[in-house]
DNA sequence: CAGTATCCTTTATGATACTG
DNA sequence: CAGTATCATAAAGGATACTG
């Protein structure tokens, strides 16, 4: 049982690592941890994200066990999105990461300030 | 006092999000974390991080307050980075994001490999 | 509705060479 | 040692049009 070291360049770890870091995983999971929702829905909710990036996100995330996609034969289709239990374990995570960006937004603001101004 | 909401464009918050969600910020705030240390030491221990991309995130690191720079004026010229309290308050959090990613990168692993076959 | 396919532009990153 | 500058290239992303 060997421990993966993320500053290795092959560490699979590292690979998760840039997957989660990506701009629109934490808000589609963000979105979802609240419910599933449907593809338009999501598209509706945040603010500048393509269909695109959004069929392209949807699609690593099912394929890294995030999130389910549900399809209804209804016509035209409905296509329903879902957390896993596994995305489920991440959400908390990111959570925290959220609620860090909210709360010291102010303090990095002023920091920015201050570096340019000296500048 | 209001509450910003990262799935609007223009938000601040989403703009830390998305420099918390780099590549390197992660790795280097790690290192960081545990004491402080020079540019090429930073860089012998990233495995895969050029010069420029170091350079260039230390100093958005910097800006953004979440560690400091502080030059000796030796022969040749020795530079220590460390971490800052606010950057402090991040690393507990993206500690809990490099565990989980380590604890489960195997379940990851899995559903892509699921995923693929099935395609 | 929920996508896919294509083209085209922008951005990010790497390689290399040079400096105080 | 700790960078910066420049060039070249690859990758990311947007706009648009089309489909089951």
């Amino acid at each position: 049982m060997k421990i993966p070291n993320p500053y290795a360049a092959t560490c699979p770890t590292r690979l998760v690592l840039d997957r989660v870091a990506d701009k629109w995983t934490v808000l589609i999971l963000g979105l979802l941890a609240n419910g599933p929702m449907r593809f338009n829905q999501l598209r509706r909710q945040i603010e500048g994200l393509s269909q695109k990036m959004l069929s392209q996100t949807l699609k690593s995330l099912e394929r890294d066990g995030l999130i389910s996609r549900k399809a209804f034969p209804t016509v035209p289709v409905t296509v329903e999105y879902s957390i896993t239990p596994l995305g489920q374990t991440l959400t908390s995570t990111l959570d925290a990461l959220r609620t860090w960006a909210e709360s010291h937004i102010g303090e990095v603001l002023d920091a920015q300030k201050r570096y340019d101004t000296v500048a």
